[in-house]
DNA sequence: AATCTATAACGCAATATTACGATAAAGATT
DNA sequence: AATCTTTATCGTAATATTGCGTTATAGATT
């Protein structure tokens, strides 16, 4: 099909996977990183900053804003980008969670 | 094109995109919580646990591979995933690390 | 008002992902 | 050796992603 079966699985499941998918990519890893650095948050210094084209850069934000991972501000003739905390402290506290004591008691691997 | 242009960002960039993009569906996010969780971690147990076919489950199971995030071990008649625990660490070390200090400087979101 | 600047949206081509039935391969069981 | 069990691979269809040129849109500047 091509379609995620997201019906199958929990709210949480698919809510981590598409927070993660939208950190899946290069330049979006890229784009996280520099907000998070950045004195700015301008869209314009991010298409400076990337080697990509304008239309992609856009691209690349509407899925970090469609995943929760950043937000958008109008900022008179430009548009201000900023780290979702809330959502992207989500994410870390979902990893941050992750125990392997369990894992460790195991001996096939 | 389709191709993402990874030559252009960091190798530690890419690393971090290609576990998370492993972790951005909610199949994966499942067979990785059942891994975690599970007294064996055999193939079959995964196929048998989630609501999705045999061969699904395999490409998923490569995908996560692929990533370096689980490890698969002959066992006799079957096969034996685990967490790869070194790369998962790598994993939520990144986010871990993440640091919303800089971001609270400014206020433009 | 005309123009500039910044960003999103549109449209397209190339490629990748997702899902699954069918088949192959390899060890286990009879 | 024939069969069963388990898993990977192949082939295929549907859909999604990536990238970019081009075009809209909206606020800023002249």
């Amino acid at each position: 099909m091509g379609a995620s079966k997201a019906g199958n699985f929990t709210e949480k499941q698919n809510d981590i996977a598409l927070m993660a998918k939208a950190m899946g990519h290069p330049a979006r890893i890229a784009i996280i990183e520099f907000l998070l650095k950045a004195d700015t948050c301008i869209c314009n210094d991010i298409v400076s900053e990337l080697p990509l084209a304008q239309a992609t850069i856009s691209q690349h934000l509407k899925a970090l804003k469609n995943a929760g991972l950043i937000k958008g501000n109008i900022e008179g003739n430009s548009i201000c980008y900023c780290i979702n905390e809330k959502n992207m402290i989500k994410l870390q506290s979902y990893f941050a969670n992750i125990n392997f004591k369990m894992t460790q008691k195991k001996e096939c691997c």
